[in-house]
DNA sequence: CTTGAAACCGGGCGTCT
DNA sequence: AGACGCCCGGTTTCAAG
């Protein structure tokens, strides 16, 4: 993971804030949008792939509109020796859909997304073997999910 | 919302997953994928993204690459009549990826990415003013980030 | 199905090392 | 010289009426 070459100039920047926003816009218009020939576009993203500055182009689906219709943030302290463990049914489950490990008493944070409060207990005794889990229901999202800051770059070193 | 319609057939299910997996696939090889004409997918994108089960497309960029070397998540217990204002604080701070509003003891938790741990500090300051912060840095991340599950829909109601 | 536009490929030019 | 980034032509493929 490359963090200082050429590779973050301006114009790539401005590539990437317009792909953050929409990742279905055409070589073309993005080359409209910065001032550079499409191949020249091309090029760029290219690189930008292959070094790994982007990681890939996914598309948001609605959870409610699968049913999903409930969301809960859970943390874990596992029970001594069951950390890989737990990584582990974290990854089998497909309702969590992301898993930290962190520092602290709590060694994971959870999102998980349910179709019912019976369907969240369900999920959640996969993991109550392991350790000691602290649910919270997820009301509302103030920022649901959003990128890196891409505009003024501070220090770069 | 629509919860329920003809929208989630099996085949808007495919187009589903194809897209989430890469959401600048061309519309000609999703229908080559799924078994459909070019225009057929075009109208039935179309209808997914007009009754919101498509929410966006987006990239995925490297925090890394940009310099974001460091995450965290921050839970914070607001202090009395705080919590409109730890939400306005969240919204405006772009090293706040994610924000959620959650029940239980703390109100929210959030994701934060930063460049160094004088710069998690700088953030965490912006909300100490408001209530109790708890801050983990992520270590690892054993699910990084994935979509809802799309294949073995159980019962639809 | 047809048309206009977009993506891919190869070649050639200017610049900075 | 060499390497790199860009532009310009070609052809194939894609998207909208």
């Amino acid at each position: 993971m490359p963090s200082e070459n050429g590779l973050i100039d301006a114009t790539n920047l401005r590539l990437l804030a317009e792909l953050v926003e929409d990742a279905r816009i055409s070589q073309a218009e993005l080359g409209r949008r910065v001032g550079l020939s499409a191949p020249a576009v091309a090029e760029r993203l290219a690189r930008l792939e292959r070094e790994g500055a982007i990681v890939g182009y996914r598309t948001d689906v609605s959870p409610a509109a699968l049913g999903y219709t409930l969301a809960a943030v859970v943390r874990m302290r596992p029970a001594p020796r069951q950390i890989p463990k737990v990584a582990d049914v974290a990854r089998a489950t497909p309702e969590v859909v992301e898993c930290h490990r962190v520092t602290g008493e709590d060694c994971f944070y959870m999102k998980i997304h349910v179709r019912s409060v019976e369907h969240l207990e369900e999920v959640i005794d996969r993991f109550t073997p392991y350790g000691q889990t602290t649910t919270s229901i997820i009301q509302s999202s103030p920022v649901p999910r959003r990128g890196i800051e891409l505009g003024p770059q501070r220090e770069l070193a």
